[in-house]
DNA sequence: ACGCATGTAGAACGATCCCTCTACCTACGC
DNA sequence: GCGTAGGTAGAGGGATCGTTCTACATGCGT
């Protein structure tokens, strides 16, 4: 059922964001999916495949933890992201993003990088979007990770250091 | 005849640097190193010493690459660090941060994370130095980080970008 | 000429890896 | 009552892993 990939999902996601990609064995993802092996490769026939799901799984709900129901006005609409942004790295990634974590383990996997790829892109258009910046996602990729890649070293004062930018950004050309 | 340790170093760095920290296989490691297996475990008697000593190695070559001859003026002095950081991506790090890449394999080893602190942390020291921005190093790092991680994305434009925001930085309190 | 440090080549060990397979259980529509 | 779908438990294969070890070659100071 639907139902059981999503659990496998959400269980895989939290292996991969505790140990990284490299370290869990499949027998590791298969208690921490909670199902068996069986069953696991049943849904994810492969290694690879697992990391996919894991990885789709991050994806809508970092999404719909960081943008969903934001404030309507612009400047309020940005720094509501980096707030939820921060919170999230607080409370789900305190190592740093999980797609990169993913890439790194796997360089060479065009797919992989693809992936990537497409998560930072549609951050930055939905980011773009709510903050009335169109055609600046360069930048405010630029700001977004920053602040998710320095979170980890700095904590709060690297959400601080974000706001201040994205204003900056918003005065800018 | 150039040392040994630093030839192994070398060797290894580079094969982390295109295949993940991951992937390579010891003897892949050898095979990049270009000694034999007994010489390569006399210089660095576990994997994971062979992943200190390809960061050590990268450390030194960053930093030189970076902040070796900088302008005196402040401005000019930051510019080229962004300039420098964009062309070390473009040649040398395609995939990213090899200390991130590092820490992403294996999240749990406090002694990666405690790398990695430390050389962000030299980073943003040379950084602030540099460019006259003494306690600004939270800013620094954000904006660094941010075009270390775009780059791979947007390419020269974040570059641009990481300019712009690096002189509304110097023009921020 | 000789000892010694330093190197190469590669076999072998036990552990672990990803994946497949067999055998059995449970819920449910007809 | 019974077949089928979808699940569990876990053994095992074949390959590869990190590491150690033996056996041999080479350069160099004395």
């Amino acid at each position: 059922m639907t139902d059981t990939m999503t659990r496998i999902a959400a269980g895989l996601e939290r292996a991969f964001a505790a140990n990284g990609f490299a370290e869990p064995s499949v027998e590791d993802l298969r208690d921490a999916a909670g199902v068996s092996l069986r069953t696991l490769y049943k849904y994810a026939p492969s290694r690879d495949e697992m990391v996919r799901a894991a990885l789709d799984h991050r994806h809508q709900r970092y999404m719909a933890h960081v943008f969903a129901d934001l404030p309507q006005e612009h400047g309020a609409a940005l720094g509501a992201i980096v707030d939820r942004i921060a919170d999230w790295m607080a409370r789900e990634a305190s190592h740093g993003c999980l797609f990169h974590a993913a890439v790194a383990a796997a360089p060479r996997d065009a797919g992989l990088r693809a992936l990537l790829a497409r998560h930072k892109a549609e951050v930055a258009e939905r980011a773009a979007r709510a903050s009335g910046l169109p055609g600046r996602e360069v930048d405010l990729t630029l700001v977004i990770e920053g602040l998710t890649q320095s979170w980890p070293l700095h904590g709060d004062a690297t959400a601080a250091s974000a706001r201040r930018l994205c204003d900056a950004l918003r005065a800018m050309p």
